[in-house]
RNA sequence: CGGGGUGUGGCGCAGCCUGGUAGCGCGUCGGUUUUGGGUACCGAAGGUCGUGGGUUCGAAUCCCGCCGCCCCGACCA
């Protein structure tokens, strides 16, 4: 892609209603507009990261067995009336009239209409265990939207269900459900914090949240210093291995780490060393929790067991804030110049400044890196706008991508063009077929 | 919903107290400059001053209503 016929409206001063530095970024490096409170457009640049954050969802969901649908934005009041939540939900739930008088609502979560999907297909002990999730629109009439997309009305969610035979059986999904949400914010340069969370009606421990550490965090969270750089790294995760799964949750669930709100200060103490006690502020990304037969009772989804019996359904519910994601990212990496993203998620693999644009040879190199980096798979913002190399620089660093090819009539005539990157400053002066190669290598696997 | 702010070209702001018909910086456009970290100069375009009403010879400015947006609190991916 050629900046000068790309849509990148970038800012160069702070809009002054962006408080925290994910907001004021993504605003000024052109990802999203503000349409009203809480609801924003999402440009160019910021669309293509929300969809390779999307992308990374969806692999990592149906890598651990979920399967994708699509549910509608736009529900009946009918279905939230059987499962008495339409009453309950409150003022957050957007409700609307149809032409009919119908009362409808832009869906807060699908809890109720995946039941009665699920329930219509479903009838035996065989139709379990499923996993169906979908990332969908979601409304919510926040009191106070903020932060930019970290709190805002609509936002783009995963949100996943499973449905099992049991509670034991549940527990096996549950567990795939934590693995793969370690897997997906590992893979997107996340650290993501399994927490304890609020169990809900069910009791039991089957419901944490996925916190990253940062100090713009909306919650504040407990938590000993061993869960901070604890990985998966290279560990095997094979879904079909009930007990491997549950050991991996044991293994991340067992030093302390809380919010707000189930912190126990005693049980702190007791548990986690002085010096190993942390307290931070989080950005809740993900949530999962075991629900039980909390919506199949009401909704009457049922299945006949092995021995006959007509049981309800037990279901489990999963949640990754998509869009907060993006911004989650810019509060995990960015510097005073802008944003610094990890290669997964970028929005162009490599940045390419010619020094001397309008000189034939710097231009043609740079076409020539151009086609070179297509040829390797490599997506590239190449900046060919007549400007001074300072403000080519700046917009680069401002927009985050990992690396940066530059090219000038210096290094051309030794037969080089340099390498930067966004993250360590480094600099490497190389041919551009071993530049090319080098991304190439860098990007292998991602 | 309670408390505190704010609304003036695309962005950031001044002007408002003490009414006289709108200004600055950045950006944009046309030139000159051909640039190794936001270059300089010349020229230009661009504004129903959130909105409705009132006071006045005259309102961005004073008064009243409404709306939007931001910040602090209780809820949430």
């Amino acid at each position: 892609m050629r900046l000068s016929r790309y849509f990148l409206p970038v800012l160069k001063e702070t809009p002054a209603e962006a408080q925290i530095v994910s907001h004021r970024l993504m605003l000024r490096a052109g990802m999203i507009r503000q349409a009203s409170a809480g609801i924003y457009s999402w440009l160019p640049l910021g669309y293509t990261v929300l969809r390779n954050i999307e992308r990374i969802v969806h692999e990592e969901q149906q890598r651990a067995g979920a399967i994708p649908v699509l549910m509608p934005t736009i529900q009946s009041a009918d279905l939230w009336r059987e499962s008495g939540r339409y009453d309950a939900y409150g003022p957050e739930m957007l409700r609307i009239r149809d032409r009919h008088d119908r009362d409808m609502l832009y869906g807060p979560t699908n809890e109720e209409q995946i039941t009665e999907i699920f329930r219509a297909a479903a009838s035996s002990y065989r139709d379990v265990p499923r996993m169906l999730y979908h990332i969908q629109w979601k409304f919510r009439d926040e009191i106070r939207p903020r932060f930019g997309v970290m709190r805002g009305r609509e936002f783009l969610m995963k949100d996943g269900y499973s449905f099992d035979v049991d509670r034991a059986a549940a527990e096996v999904s549950y567990n795939k459900m934590m693995v793969s949400y370690l897997c997906t914010f590992e893979r997107l340069g996340l650290q993501a914090v399994p927490m304890q969370a609020e169990s809900g009606p069910i009791g039991g421990d089957l419901a944490h949240e996925f916190l990253v550490l940062a100090d713009t965090g909306e919650s504040e969270v407990f938590l000993d210093r061993a869960m901070v750089d604890m990985a998966l790294g290279d560990t095997p995760v094979d879904y079909e291995d009930a007990a491997g799964l549950a050991e991996i949750r044991r293994r991340w669930t067992a030093p302390y780490a809380r919010t707000d709100d189930t912190h126990d200060q005693a049980a702190f103490e007791a548990a986690v060393a002085e010096g190993d006690r942390m307290v931070r502020r989080g950005i809740e990304v993900g949530h999962i929790f075991y629900f039980g037969t909390k919506y199949a009772e009401p909704l009457g989804a049922t299945i006949v067991t092995h021995e006959g019996e007509r049981v309800p359904i037990h279901g489990g519910s999963y949640g990754i804030g998509v869009s907060r994601l993006v911004g989650a990212l810019i509060e995990a990496n960015h510097d005073d110049k802008g944003i610094i993203w990890p290669e997964s998620v970028t929005p162009f693999a490599v940045g390419l400044v010619n020094l001397k644009q309008g000189d034939g040879v710097c231009d043609g190199a740079c076409a020539d890196l151009e086609t070179q980096l297509a040829a390797a798979g490599l997506s590239v913002l190449y900046d060919d706008r007549d400007e001074r190399a300072g403000a080519k620089f700046a917009t680069m660093e401002l927009i985050g991508l990992p690396w940066r090819l530059t090219v000038g009539p210096r290094g051309l005539k030794a037969g080089t063009v340099e390498l930067a990157s966004r993250r360590s400053g480094e600099v490497i002066e190389l041919a551009p077929q071993d530049a090319v190669a080098r991304l190439a290598e860098i990007y292998r696997g991602v």
